[in-house]
DNA sequence: TCTGGGGTCCTAGGACCC
DNA sequence: TCTGGGGTCCTAGGACCC
């Protein structure tokens, strides 16, 4: 496995772009009232300057002279692709992780895996990145596992190159802190500390059930396994994006409800036109609300169709925000949407465009049938094979599969209920039979 | 000038189902 | 009459990453 990660990326594209910034301090990030550092050039970070910390907190930290930056994403994310694209030619299995970090899976791409190899490979791959990118660095680790590639690449940073010979994975490892280890933050760091863990040989010495007792079941067994330098992750290209949202901090708190419903409308604008671009939609609306303090809540809810429409996320959004006492002002307002799935457009619906219902209804829980085909309905304590046939409608949402909604009483008088199924067999103009469903 | 914005994964409790 | 054990889905919050 191999992991790059470009150093210092934003300010490195800053300081490509504007030749008057070589050598000296520079801040990206937010430049406004309530910025934080995106990312400080290795100049800037002789001074203190940090990722996450407050933009005034680094000015006060640089001298007179550093240069502090908005950012130009387009310009970032271009140079992105062109690394992007010379890793691919390593490799069919590149898994990007972020616009500046990625793996890829030399052994996959038939290269030979010995010391020497990976020595020039990587060195070879460092100089051809500086070039195509117009001088961009970054620092390459090589292990026999995703974890300690990156680990690798950390070590060595920045314009860095690390070869982890297989077999010296817990020689490596070991002497490190707990806290260098990817997963490992400030809440488990400290849950550590407290136990005397420190180092990953500390950790190394605890057995699965201290580890599950002290940080839980998943992140526990992790640890356990990291220490034994036992991962078997795989590099997955292409995955598949599971929500998308958009977040405004103001610059100064919100207090006005219309201000407030104003904003919501544009951020599910934000999410809804992403949305739609990857062809995607979602089935749950979550709104996050961070008060004047700090304090940070959400409010979700989850909608029986996908949707793709700002209408249906906004309006959501908005009757979430009702619900929130917003006594003190609002300083970040945040829309997200989830449970995504593809749809697969123009297929079984060839006469009917738009194969996902229009939902506004639905927030009410009180739909109207958009298409109404007779269907079977049970009724409590009916035979399955007397049940009579009753009004319920069909809505097909993609292929394969059919979702069935029943009106009227199931085991009381009651709601409306859906029911969906995946079935190779199934196609909207055949819905199954859902009494068996009981 | 206190604390961005975009994500992922996990946990825990409750509702509900078989 | 008293009360199970497996499971899924939803919601809210938290840790973590870049």
């Amino acid at each position: 496995m191999l992991h790059l990660d470009l150093d210092a990326f934003f300010a490195a594209v800053e300081q490509r772009d504007k030749p008057s910034l070589r050598g000296k301090p520079v801040v990206v990030g937010g430049t406004g009232g309530r910025g934080v550092v995106a990312t400080a050039s290795y100049e800037a970070r002789a001074y203190g300057a940090r990722s996450a910390m407050s933009s005034g907190e680094a000015r006060r930290r640089c001298p007179p002279g550093t240069a502090f930056l908005g950012g130009r994403f387009a310009a970032y994310s271009l140079t992105s692709r062109v690394v992007m694209d010379l890793l691919r030619e390593l490799s069919p299995l590149v898994e990007q992780v972020s616009v500046d970090e990625a793996y890829v899976d030399l052994a996959a791409g038939g290269h030979a895996l010995d010391v020497e190899s990976l020595t020039a490979l990587a060195h070879d791959l460092k100089e051809r990145l500086h070039t195509a990118t117009g001088g961009v660095r970054g620092s390459v680790g090589i292990a026999s596992s995703k974890t300690l590639a990156k680990i690798g690449s950390e070590l060595d940073k920045p314009d860095g190159l690390l070869v982890i010979p297989a077999g010296s994975e817990l020689d490596v490892l070991h002497p490190l802190p707990v806290r260098s280890l990817p997963g490992v933050g400030p809440a488990t760091g400290d849950r550590l500390s407290s136990v005397g863990v420190r180092t990953v040989a500390d950790l190394h010495e605890r057995s699965l059930t201290d580890l599950v007792t002290l940080v839980g079941q998943a992140h526990g067994s992790g640890l356990y396994r990291l220490a034994r330098a036992d991962d078997d992750r795989p590099v997955v290209p292409d995955r598949e994006a599971k929500s998308v949202s958009a977040e405004r901090t103001y610059a100064t708190d919100l207090t006005d409800l219309a201000t407030l419903e104003h904003e919501i409308g544009s951020l599910a604008q934000r999410v809804v036109t992403r949305l739609q671009k990857d062809g995607t939609a979602g089935r749950t609306v979550t709104l996050k609300f961070r008060r004047y303090d700090f304090t940070t809540l959400t409010r979700s809810q989850t909608l029986t169709q996908p949707f793709d429409d700002v209408r249906t996320v906004a309006d959501v959004a908005r009757r979430l925000l009702a619900g929130i006492d917003r006594t003190g002002g609002v300083r970040l307002l945040g829309v997200g949407v989830s449970g995504l799935a593809t749809y697969v457009q123009g297929d079984l619906f060839a006469e009917d465009p738009e194969p996902v219902a229009d939902l506004e209804e639905d927030i009410d829980a009180v739909p109207e049938p958009e298409a109404v085909r007779a269907v079977p309905v049970w009724h409590p304590g009916q035979d399955v094979e007397h049940a009579e046939m009753g009004r319920g409608w069909v809505w097909g949402s993609g292929l394969n599969r059919v979702t069935v909604r029943f009106e009227g009483p199931r085991t009381a008088p009651g709601p409306v209920r859906t029911y969906a199924g995946d079935d190779p067999d199934l196609s909207p103009a055949d819905p199954p039979d859902w009494r068996s469903d009981g």
